[in-house]
DNA sequence: ACCCAGGGTCATA
DNA sequence: TATGACCATGGG
């Protein structure tokens, strides 16, 4: 996986992730990605910044049809607006960013995921990008691009998989936060076009065997 | 018109 | 434990 790593940052260089001014944006923005395309968690959330509203308080006191509407290019909008409502509810009850961020890696990691809404990936990019925790992130493209380069099966449990790149990979935090932008930018850029092709264009570089 | 996107929850068996 | 339904907009 390493040398999978030394190939993507060679062929992209870095990524300097995750787009957003502040810790709190980094966490909107990875609720209203799930599922869902940048580009449109983009214009949610400069509806939220325009109207004044990215704040912890604000996103609170909003009624859920007006934070609905604000983050309708989203998707997913009710579900995305109650998301948001109880993770501030936790975020706030919690101290904010300070006193939340004293907390170490696994309690935080563990207190993120009783939040409803918040699930692995939520959690985990929030741990590495807002909180700059030694966490590898595991997502689609993740299993899509090493299951076909072989290394996986691609249907592991999500932890089961975070552990294992955790393993692998040079154990730094700040090659796990250029791992998976370059992983997504990677998919971006090739796996788009054929979501469902067999093999990946890193065979060729890296000269794996597909399974 | 169809497919997918930087997932997660809940109901069912 | 493990599938399936559901959520919903915007771009290719």
């Amino acid at each position: 996986m390493n040398e999978v790593y030394r190939l993507l940052f060679a062929e992209y260089g870095p990524q300097n992730w995750w787009p957003g001014d502040t810790p709190f944006e980094v966490m909107v923005g990875a609720v209203l990605t799930q599922n869902t395309n940048w580009t449109n968690v983009e214009k949610a959330i400069s509806n939220l910044t325009k109207t004044n509203n990215l704040s912890p308080q604000k996103i609170l006191s909003l009624e859920h049809e007006q934070l609905a509407e604000l983050i309708t290019p989203s998707g997913y909008f009710n579900v995305k607006a109650q998301r948001l409502k109880s993770f501030v509810s936790w975020y706030i009850g919690a101290g904010e960013y300070q006193v939340i961020n004293s907390m170490d890696t696994r309690g935080l990691r563990a207190s993120l995921l009783a939040v409803k809404g918040v699930g692995p990936e939520t959690a985990d990019d929030m741990l590495l990008y807002a909180f700059d925790r030694k966490v590898f992130v595991i997502d689609a493209y993740f299993r899509r691009i090493f299951s076909r380069l072989g290394f996986i099966n691609g249907d592991e449990k999500y932890e089961q998989l975070r552990l294992m790149a955790e393993d692998e990979v040079t154990n730094d935090v700040q090659i796990y936060n250029e791992y998976h932008a370059l992983l997504v930018e990677h998919a971006k850029r090739h796996c788009k076009i054929k979501p469902r092709c067999e093999g990946c264009c890193l065979l060729e570089k890296c000269g794996f065997e597909s399974s």
